[in-house]
DNA sequence: TCATGTTTTGACAACCGTTTTCGTTTTCGT
DNA sequence: ACGAAAACGAAAACGGTTGTCAAAACATGA
């Protein structure tokens, strides 16, 4: 495991919201780090293949990346403002999801849920 | 309104599935018409604007659009080889939703459901 | 019909996030 | 300490999307 791997996943982990593989480059540059944007996106993408970090993508087509408490499925209410974001669940959700799959004869059924709002600091 | 406008959408309808800007691009002139690429996406751009058109992002952040039989909200199950698409709708989402912005604080909550899987004439 | 102003259009360039390339540096096993 | 293999970073390439701008289409009034 490469030292720089280990850099991005610590900046990432200490922030509690989604962040984009720039913005964690501008931090890791900011606090000194020699680091190139190339290895950051080599960082995520290794870190996404590992399901060590969950990924989405912004209206606006950007990749934002978040070390999340569990590495079990779950989905998020995200800040629209600042990104923060909590984890949430719904079991419902996963049956339903399923369920529509079965309905209208897909297979290997999978979703994506995430809720967006002003979180309590932005407001 | 606009001819070209019209043609887009048109365009669109022709398809169940949801298609990319380029993809209605390279439809048109194999059908021979002259339109150009920026005219498409403005097309697109006024249509989604307008709430006539569905927009979603593939996982490598390309815009998807779709002109969908109805205009009230609901989601989609789509297939991830052909983009085929189903409107599918779950009232217990949207509450769900709700009820998790006002649990954790946030405000102007909204949401994306989506569900992807392989449709019959796939598998 | 003709002149005039407005809107739409499309070729092309610019943009921006991301990936590829490639030569250099670092790491690791022996 | 040595050589192979992996990781690294700068710069170029890439692909989707947006901005620019001059030409074309359209509308309006004289």
């Amino acid at each position: 495991m490469s030292t720089r791997r280990e850099v991005v996943r610590r900046a990432l982990t200490g922030s509690s919201g989604f962040r984009s593989a720039q913005d964690l480059y501008a931090d890791l540059r900011a606090e000194g780090s020699k680091i190139g944007l190339t290895t950051v996106y080599r960082a995520l993408q290794s870190l996404s293949d590992a399901g060590e970090v969950d990924v989405l993508r912004t209206d606006e087509g950007e990749a934002v990346y978040r070390a999340c408490d569990t590495e079990n499925h779950h989905h998020h209410i995200v800040c629209r403002v600042c990104s923060a974001a909590v984890e949430i669940e719904n079991p419902d959700v996963e049956k339903w999801a399923a369920d529509m799959g079965a309905e209208h004869g897909f297979s290997n059924v999978t979703h994506t849920v995430e809720v967006f709002g002003t979180c309590s600091n932005c407001s």
